[in-house]
DNA sequence: GTCTATATACGGATAGAC
DNA sequence: GTCTATCCGTATATAGAC
């Protein structure tokens, strides 16, 4: 009894069937309907918890919760929460990287591409998935999570700094610069611009200093 | 005989005498020696596991001892943990205030000012005593605690405004530029030069960022 | 593969002696 | 003001049934 009872409390708190029958959703077809597997729903509930509070401040059963999974699934699949969380960043890292790229070698001209990535729709007050993780000492602390983050980071700049050096050569900025160089100011104008909104509460924060970044560009431009 | 292991255990993990001398240090004469004082010394050591750990990586306890102090000391001088913190909060929001202001509104031209600051020697990857709080749900999600990180940031954003509106002034800038704009831009760079730097391991790449936001403004210059 | 039971330590705080 | 004892819950993991 005492038993029934803590069921129905992991049912309320986690708004899932203790036990999901694996036929209701799939993704067969290579159509994407939502997550079936135990592991995956680990990976993912463990990627939004990293986002949330982080490395330190998630807990296994935390995770557990929220993927409607129990402590035996969560230990058969992974050897423990630094494991789950190292496959957590990876994903993290990777779909992170793509939708830059996806922008960034997308249409328009090389400054209009920067442009549009910069300025595009973001999450701004839950700040950025990957650069959070950056204050994390027990990630910045273990080289297993610390690497996605680190080639993340890596994969961005030079994307910027490859479109940056096109910008050059198409004569929309002048040779002067350094493209690596203002790779990782505008990389690092994202970042910031994220500490400041939440450091407010306004997301308004992240585009002022994104637009002073484009301001300065265009100065050099015209 | 617990008892004693135990005093012994505290001993070397904090590498402070349990019951220190009152005479062995004070702030007389207006010279600071060391924290003397139970309240200061967990003050002091909330800054500092602030910095490493953040708010929701840091337990009471950790504060305790490296403060050399027992529970009992701590529930005395605070309502508890977030209590402490905040005050740990205040005071290195200040700090970094003032050591900002000093150096934005000492000698040389605005241009030189901005730059000395933008460059000057930084515990880069240690991160940033103030904007690493950002990351921290905990202290998003109290106002208390979340205050001093938006006043400090409110504070530095308005300081770097006032010197690149006198270099507009003084013709080091011209006046196309919007002087709260850029602040927020080089205040964002700073703050994820930080990040960068932190996801590399890379010292460097804090340096690269803040030299890429430079050479713009000095391209506008020219 | 998933579940429940159990284990040891820590988190955060209170009580009350000295 | 400082200390120790104690409390209840959580963190992280293992054991072993089904």
């Amino acid at each position: 009894m005492g038993c029934r009872r803590r069921r129905l409390y992991r049912l309320v708190r986690t708004g899932r069937d203790l036990f999901p029958r694996r036929s209701a959703a799939g993704g067969q077809n290579g159509r994407y309907v939502r997550a079936v597997d135990t592991r995956e729903r680990l990976v993912e509930a463990m990627q939004d918890l990293l986002w949330e509070r982080g490395y330190v401040g998630t807990s296994p059963r935390a995770v557990q919760e929220r993927a409607g999974a129990g402590q035996g699934s969560m230990y058969h699949h992974f050897r423990g929460k630094a494991d789950l969380a190292a496959a957590a960043l990876e994903r993290t890292a990777r779909d992170l990287g793509g939708r830059t790229e996806e922008v960034l070698t997308g249409a328009g001209s090389p400054l209009e591409r920067l442009t549009l990535n910069l300025t595009r729709e973001r999450d701004v007050l839950r700040g950025c998935r990957v650069g959070r993780m950056t204050q994390d000492p027990e990630v910045v602390a273990d080289d297993k999570l610390r690497a996605p983050v680190d080639e993340a980071f890596r994969w961005v700049r030079r994307m910027y700094a490859d479109v940056l050096a096109e910008a050059v050569a198409a004569g929309e900025l002048p040779d002067t610069i350094d493209p690596q160089q203002v790779a990782a100011t505008l990389v690092a104008v994202v970042q910031g611009g994220y500490v400041l909104a939440r450091a407010s509460g306004n997301p308004a924060d992240f585009a002022l200093a994104v637009d002073g970044a484009l301001s300065l560009l265009r100065g050099l431009a015209a």
